[in-house]
DNA sequence: GTCTATATAGAGATAGAC
DNA sequence: GTCTATCTCTATATAGAC
């Protein structure tokens, strides 16, 4: 299941995050993970301490990526002058979207996020929130910049629209719902033009 | 069928409601379930059977409402022919939406909806399109017919991104968010007016 | 670092008295 | 309908050999 030349470490965190998308984090037991990744049971407390503490290192190895990515699109795109509404749209939206077909298990995390987001757990949370906060900032006053008529208050509701647009998006993508004939990459172009135009349009409405 | 706001069987069904909100499904034990009932272990197994079934109930009683209320409301503004875009969404988004401030449980609802997402149970799933797939059907084409212009697949795109946002504006709305000085009812209000203009200008965009 | 074996705890479900 | 008591299963975590 798993190329038996990475670490145990690794294996494990693989085999983790496919499960935990699969069947969620309390539903995936850690004799589940340690005979998926073909590993003792006790490696996991050996490894990582705990199973809470295995959860967050599967999130930070994806996010830290992600939001990477993010930031360096965003900082491209202001570079070249692009840096109007769908051109920081896509910064947002399209590395997310791209993990989604990830052939190495970043298929399996964006529905990790989607669970996490719906669990409300506090240390989860406080969790995301202290390691990738500054990134939402980071876009938040970028759209701010490409559209300074609407208020604060309202780019805030129309931001977290987008989000769970985009939570959708990237659970719904790579499931069933790609047509014959349509490839992994093709189908992510056009998701992520269908997000971008959707949201650009609900950006820009005329406020109440 | 007696008193049904202090029987046994309504009174596990609000304590696991407001535990699945807060904990999820599989973290949250008919133990704790019970002991917020006040009522005894065996009555879970007793009234619902099991696990499952107890988690199926606990959607029927809000959806059904949830679902009548929307069908009701869509029915409604056809019928004086308010059944524009934004006439329609309201139909969709409102009832929700009024269910996250229910002082009744439906706030605790809300956030079970949320989770229900995340979690691709597969028995949950199949329960949620059996039992309310159809009205799911009723206003993708009320949809339809108030943008003849865009094709199907697209709708369909733009259907999804509408309910993900809707997901967690009704997970977010009832929580921390709302401004000092703002009635429920108010911060409900301009929610759905926010969403419903962001939703609307969203499916009117230009095709790609 | 990795294993076996096990301690400890908690889960869902049920039998049978009242 | 509701209770007590208990069965059975599985979980996380750890101790200690190699």
């Amino acid at each position: 299941m798993t190329s038996p030349h990475f670490s145990t470490k690794d294996r494990i965190l693989d085999a983790a995050e496919a499960l935990f998308a699969q069947h969620g984090f309390a539903e995936t037991s850690l004799r589940q993970v340690t005979s998926r990744a073909d590993v003792n049971l006790a490696a996991v407390n050996y490894h990582f301490g705990s199973k809470g503490n295995l959860i967050s290192e599967v999130f930070r190895r994806r996010l830290d990526e992600l939001s990477a990515m993010r930031l360096e699109q965003l900082a491209k795109v202001r570079e070249h002058g692009d840096d109007d509404l769908p051109g920081t749209l896509r910064a947002f939206i399209e590395p997310a979207l791209q993990l989604s077909i990830d052939r190495h298990g970043g298929a399996a995390f964006v529905r990790v996020i989607a669970r996490a987001y719906a669990e409300k757990d506090e240390r989860l949370r406080k969790f995301l929130s202290d390691n990738y906060g500054h990134v939402m900032r980071e876009f938040a006053q970028a759209l701010h910049r490409a559209l300074p008529d609407i208020s604060r208050e309202q780019l805030y509701w129309r931001f977290d629209f987008i989000a769970g647009a985009l939570t959708y998006a990237m659970a719904d993508v790579g499931q069933i719902k790609r047509p014959q004939g349509v490839s992994d990459k093709e189908h992510v172009q056009r998701a992520c033009a269908e997000l971008v135009g959707f949201a650009a349009a609900g950006l820009s409405a005329k406020p109440l």
